[in-house]
DNA sequence: AGGATACTTCGCTGGAAACCGAATGATGGA
DNA sequence: TCCATCATTCGGTTTCCAGCGAAGTATCCT
């Protein structure tokens, strides 16, 4: 047997070793979603200590089998390509079963509509961004990863169908060259899994929502109301379809 | 989480534990090629002592992921079915690489043509069973497992045409009723890894063919010399096209 | 029948790693 | 600015299992 050889079946079997431990298979099923998760979650799914779990965690990552992306102070990791998943796949075949994800228990109210710093999250915000990629007013920014394979979040740029919409709307996106802020881009919605629109951009259509009352904060949180004018704007102006907010 | 996905989390990582052993890893890689190997010749390539081997072996046989077929004193190791070799191909592909073989260090003679108890072995006894099966003289006995998924070897029986065939060779295939013995069966070829024809039948064929000096004996080992004469008849009578023995 | 070969079982040892709690950064919210 | 929360690092304990040799069983080869 030659050398290479014996670096492929070296490789096989640290794979496997990550995947062996209880703990880590159970997260990485519950990340077969293709979502991400946060470390504490994750810990949660795995029932260990924090602390454990982001031992797990590190091993993981290191290997290369889950990708970290940071955003203030979580870390959200996921699946780092397809071809983990396929590995995944194939062992939960073999295993004879069907792959299941693990329930969110994010409030309802939280996870249709709340602010995210200073921009739009949630369900609504989700749902928001794709139409505004489905419609044509935004695009991926050229050289920018658009399923994040570079654990970056994606870059968009303005249409200029999204600069004509935007200025019928009265959104002003000529944005104050504020800093070295990013104008738009991808940001991971915690109770989704998926982007929503953040950015430069993402801040000014939350002020824009909730100036024109589409949108209106709750007290004590980051909880926001979506408006019955704010329901009714959404599909006028974006096509835009939403389920009711649950709880 | 419910109790069934948490199953399937434990069964993928007593898999993947299966895997992940260095020693283990390097074992089923060999067995990717698709054939058996002998636990003395996987204790070589896992690189340990055969007592070693052996507990490996058993348990990778436990989970299911080879399959054990004894034959004499040796013990025959093949993956189990296709799926276990999907998730080492998966995992081979995350690893970056493609799969190889370990060599085969047999004498070039002996895998081209030996006895096997009472019957052919080698090169040209997979080939001659695999030609027997292409023209339609042998066909799997019903209720026997084709691709001896049971860890059975499987049963075959004469057509009509067959038959025909081997009485105008003049090979008397009605086999005297010795005790229970088989008839016609695959049997697993050390050299070539895939079934050769074994049981009544095969024994009755090598007979034949060294009646008829088609083969002869060499002396002090099982080793077999395929003549000129045998070679021309194969051809002849089976339309059997063979590579020159090397060595 | 006897000797060689193939494999398994047993008992023991050593090293690897999973685990937790406590302490230490890092970040957001008030 | 202070506090709460999220996450990581560290130290120490415990459990697990791969490894070997020796002895035992099965099968073959002559």
């Amino acid at each position: 047997m030659d050398v290479e050889q014996a670096d492929v079946n070296l490789a096989i079997a640290q794979i496997a070793a990550a995947i062996a431990e209880p703990a880590r298979a159970r997260m990485l099923c519950a990340l077969m979603d293709g979502r991400a998760y946060t470390a504490t979650e994750l810990a949660t799914v795995a029932d260990t200590a924090a602390s454990t779990a982001s031992a797990h965690l590190s091993r993981l990552t290191d290997l290369g089998l889950l990708h970290k992306v940071s955003q203030g102070r979580h870390r959200y990791f996921r699946l780092a390509n397809a071809e983990v998943a396929q590995v995944l796949e194939s062992m939960m075949q073999l295993a004879g079963q069907q792959p299941k994800s693990i329930q969110s228990t994010t409030p309802a109210s939280l996870r249709f509509a709340r602010s995210c710093y200073d921009h739009l999250a949630g369900t609504v915000a989700v749902a928001l961004l794709q139409q505004l990629l489905k419609l044509g007013w935004l695009a991926p920014a050229p050289g920018s990863d658009v399923l994040s394979a570079s654990g970056q979040q994606p870059d968009y740029q303005l249409t200029a169908l999204g600069k004509a919409g935007f200025s019928a709307l009265g959104v002003d996106y000529q944005a104050k060259p504020q800093s070295k802020r990013r104008y738009a881009c991808g940001c991971l919605d915690w109770s989704e899994r998926t982007a929503h629109l953040g950015g430069q951009l993402g801040a000014l259509l939350l002020a824009f929502m909730l100036e024109k009352q589409w949108l209106r904060r709750m007290l004590g949180n980051r909880e926001l109301q979506l408006t019955d004018l704010g329901k009714r704007q959404l599909n006028k102006q974006f096509a835009l379809q939403l389920p009711a907010p649950k709880g």
